[in-house]
DNA sequence: TAAAATAACTTACATAAAGTAACTAACTGA
DNA sequence: TCAGTTAGTTACTTTATGTAAGTTATTTTA
């Protein structure tokens, strides 16, 4: 057991190695949002998208508000540290761009 | 039910969304190796290794290579998409060292 | 020559995470 | 009052991952 790798970097790839967190912050990039809004977006169930959430809140990557109009309006966004994450993002849509395949079986 | 991400980007995004992809890909960055050398650098299971490994060379991400000698040495390493894969890794790394702690619990 | 070691896996079993679908609570408009 | 919307939660099933031991081939050591 080396475990050689710094153990910041291997926080930040169980992060985004969960899965939706990545599709999660995606979508947030296009700005503020409801939950709903999430959930249709990317197609991933309530109950993990609430779980999410949480854990990027707790993380301070994205910040819940609530503005209580009625109906009650809750919106997710995402905060620097969630925006910082953008580079990534792109990097990732760029490779898969070039690297993989338009059409999947 | 939108799915209005680009289907090459979801597949990106599920691919390393999957536990260990990351550091694999990672740890075959500082150059070709064998798999205990790989198992004990980032502490992975040799079950889920080999399966993680098999799915990075269907994906045309890793190469397997034998070398008949004795004993034998069999060696993986990057190809030319797995090498494309390296900006994603950089900036993670960079994210991390500027928001995240060096001490965790 | 037999026993122990190493590399590269695989198998069996247990636990954790994710998916599905239905349910809740508070409100609203018809 | 009934159906609809938002933001979730709960119960249950399926899939993924972890742990530890076993396998095959070869090689080194006693």
């Amino acid at each position: 057991m080396d475990k050689s790798i710094c153990p910041r970097f291997d926080k930040a790839m169980s992060l985004i190695s969960q899965r939706w967190i990545g599709l999660i912050i995606y979508q947030l990039l296009s700005g503020p949002q409801r939950f709903c809004n999430i959930e249709a977006a990317i197609g991933v169930s309530g109950k993990v998208l609430s779980e999410r959430l949480k854990d990027l809140e707790n993380e301070g990557i994205v910040k819940r508000e609530i503005y209580p109009e009625t109906p009650v309006r809750i919106e997710y966004s995402l905060t620097d540290k969630g925006l910082a994450f953008e580079p990534v993002l792109r990097d990732i849509e760029n490779w898969s761009q070039s690297w993989l395949e338009a059409e999947s079986q």
